[in-house]
DNA sequence: CATATATCGTTAGCTGTGCTAACGACTATC
DNA sequence: GATAGTCGTTAGCACAGCTAACGATATATG
């Protein structure tokens, strides 16, 4: 397995099989702070992307408007986000996060912080930027596969 | 940004980020096969696990029981599985892939194979180690999770 | 100005994943 | 053989994802 390491095949499926694993053991640390994983990440991109309207959110989150409208109405049931009317187009919703919403965020990312560093106790320094490394360019395979992936499916 | 790639909160978000968005990608792509990203996990354990028992399989994908009932039951629906019962103990359901099973994940994981491939295209041989690196370095990272959250959570 | 067209968000309805609680079937123990 | 424990399933809940259809608003066009 170790040679295998380098075949695209075998990497196809440890990326599958990490990402399904690894997203696994976000949502149960995420489940401590009461938000789903989905909720957390359109909040976040609220409070560090600033005001945004709702197909805004959808398509930051790679997820189609009537999803959204749910994730949104879930975090405003909790006080974490706001949406106001633009007052120039009526039909824009922008979403707000409120000062509740920012420090559940903050607290959230505490709490994974605590995790990872706990659990990246056993890494090295080197081991650390190894991690960066490999995030940065799950990050870049993921931009990748989302221009690809219209061509292998279809173009709408 | 390159400079907060080493600050453990800033490698918690991106980390989170990343999983999420890399997944929703991924998930897009097995859709063609017609199968979802937890059954498709399933059912590489169970291609290549061997028969499992339906316990042994939910605690493979870390999931609870009753979940593992619909996503065999799914499974064994579209003839990709079979249930069969343990001669020795009566209580045991043992799960077997079927030759349309395994053929079918080949299937899957060609197109993912592709679809990376196509991605990766992008990447030189350095950085195809240094995914092979990072995929290794999530799973010690979710391995360790698993290990610490009991301790952050609760332990029943 | 009035009417048609386009865009935005929501609602309705479906599938699927995750959980807990409760239950039936079977083993194992006493 | 009664009792206790294990395994899988069923029932019922919440949430995320989608498409289709709809109302409200904005814009373009006659």
């Amino acid at each position: 397995m170790t040679r295998g390491s380098r075949d695209p095949a075998a990497l196809a499926d440890q990326l599958h099989s990490a990402a399904i694993h690894l997203l696994r053991q976000l949502r149960k640390q995420d489940d401590a702070s009461g938000l789903s994983a989905p909720r957390l990440s359109a909040l976040s991109v609220v409070v560090f992307g600033g005001p945004l309207t709702l197909g805004e959110l959808a398509r930051a989150e790679q997820v189609k408007p009537p999803t959204m409208t749910r994730i949104v109405t879930g975090l405003e049931k909790e006080g974490l986000v706001v949406r106001k009317g633009d007052p120039h187009d009526g039909r824009l919703t922008r979403i707000h996060a409120t000062a509740k919403g920012q420090r559940i965020l903050a607290e959230g990312r505490a709490r994974r912080v605590a995790l990872l560093t706990s659990s990246v106790r056993g890494l090295g320094r080197d081991e650390l930027a190894d991690l960066a490394r490999g995030i940065q360019l799950f990050r870049e395979v993921t931009i990748s596969m989302r221009a690809h992936s219209g061509k292998v499916h279809e173009t709408p």
